[in-house]
DNA sequence: TCAACTCGTTCATTATGCGAACATACGTTA
DNA sequence: TAACGTATGTTCGCATAATGAACGAGTTGA
């Protein structure tokens, strides 16, 4: 089983039950024991173990052979964005921002490779997948990704940077590592990254980082607008003041809190 | 320590380790070692297993003595989200709804005696909290719970409010059981639940159930509203039909949907 | 300087979690 | 109807994963 190496300090039935939690998913809504067995690599004596945990802790439901996250394992993502208070701050500033604009507006942040969203005003469907606190993308295909890799020091951009081998989603996808390291340099000179189906046809974004009083970068923010309605630079022009504006306000609010 | 009675299936570090991420929250964004066990109630060197567990599985981050929750716990969270259709089935709708309406919108599911968010258009902020998806509130002080409530068949019902001792959040909220079953009663009748201020002061909201084809509720979406705006009333008659709308066009599509 | 509190580490111990094996159930196919 | 393949539930001997007491070191505030 592809367990990690055990160290002194690891507790290998946490890990273990964490992988079942994640074995669920869009295409996976609800599972048999030998299923998740296979999924996991535990053996299906382990799993059902497991699987009955959660049961009686309330995060799974069985329903007979079947079993099903339930929704308090929200409560889980949910002790992470109760203890950071940027999302909360950044909230109604999104919705004016989304108000004013008639776009959806998202935050997000780094976190390994992808960038995860953590607040998120919709207002119209652009994209095929529908988007939550918690979706992550691959960072160098989102306009937040460029931002929020634009906003590291030079030795943690390399170290990101490092073994990344992008995948295109759309022929507009920068593909390269080198193109990456270019439209990063892009980003960090004009404050902000638009980007034009990369991510996904159809779809295109504006993004601006937020800073924190010491002036690191900590999150981003965007804007994102179907790409048929207007071109690129027209976007920009119509877009950027105002997400330039609801990123000081955010900024301005952080600087206020403790 | 406050662990449950050892069964043979039960797997007591996950439940221990899963405890771990629960301690954090909004009034315990960083914790120390000592501050972990003392909340899980666990020894400190189980606590500092569990905690170096989650540092390598990227869960946890450790600055100096403090560890915090990392965005990748929302993994957890979205693990449900993503593998539950009706959100994503019901938030276009949400959408519209709080686009034609400029108020916000949620859809909410019971989980014990709680209901969860599971879908959230903002528009502008309202309550002192911010919800998102996974913000939990009682339902007994809520429209979405009162309409869940009065979708539960009567012995689902009456086990609901055994025991059940509801703490008042305003002078407005439902105190006694017999309250709240009258009102159950009131919204199986009327078909939606107007709540005015019994959650949170200058908070109304209204809320309609979602059935599904076999016509068994299993969600409720909302509109809310401040209260000083206009009154009960005007509130119901300005908001409810284009709520019912909108939980009619999300059962369409649900019915549809495999 | 000292008390109080914290964390890191060690290691003997044992309770936990394991999984092989067996039995039973169910659906499919010949 | 019977055989087969795949599933789940259960048991229990056992290996080891996880435990926690004890010790030492570091930090902080009075």
């Amino acid at each position: 089983m592809a367990d990690q190496p055990r160290e002194d300090h690891y507790v290998q039935s946490l890990a273990r039950g964490l992988s079942v939690i994640t074995a669920f998913g869009p295409t996976t809504p609800e599972l048999s024991l030998s299923d998740v067995a296979r999924s996991t690599g535990l053996t299906r004596a382990a799993a059902r173990r497991f699987l009955l945990t959660l049961v009686d802790l309330g995060y799974v439901r069985q329903e007979g052979k079947l079993f099903r996250l339930t929704p308090r394992v929200l409560a889980l993502g949910y002790a992470f964005l109760s203890s950071v208070s940027l999302p909360g701050i950044a909230g109604p500033h999104l919705e004016r921002l989304a108000g004013e604009v008639h776009e959806s507006s998202s935050m997000s942040v780094l976190d390994g490779r992808d960038v995860v969203y953590v607040a998120r005003v919709p207002t119209s469907r652009i994209m095929t997948v529908s988007i939550n606190v918690g979706t992550r993308f691959p960072a160098y295909a989102t306009s937040m990704g460029q931002v929020l890799l634009a906003g590291l020091d030079d030795d943690a951009l390399e170290e990101h940077l490092a073994g990344l081998d992008p995948v295109p989603t759309t022929e507009h996808t920068l593909t390269s590592v080198e193109a990456l390291r270019s439209r990063v340099r892009q980003v960090r000179s004009q404050g902000f990254a638009l980007v034009d189906q990369e991510l996904e046809y159809g779809l295109r974004s504006l993004a601006a980082p937020v800073h924190n009083r010491a002036g690191t970068v900590v999150a981003a923010v965007n804007v994102s607008t179907q790409a048929s309605r207007v071109g690129p630079e027209e976007t920009r022009r119509a877009l950027l003041p105002p997400l330039l504006k609801a990123v000081a306000e955010i900024e301005n609010d952080l600087s206020r809190s403790p």
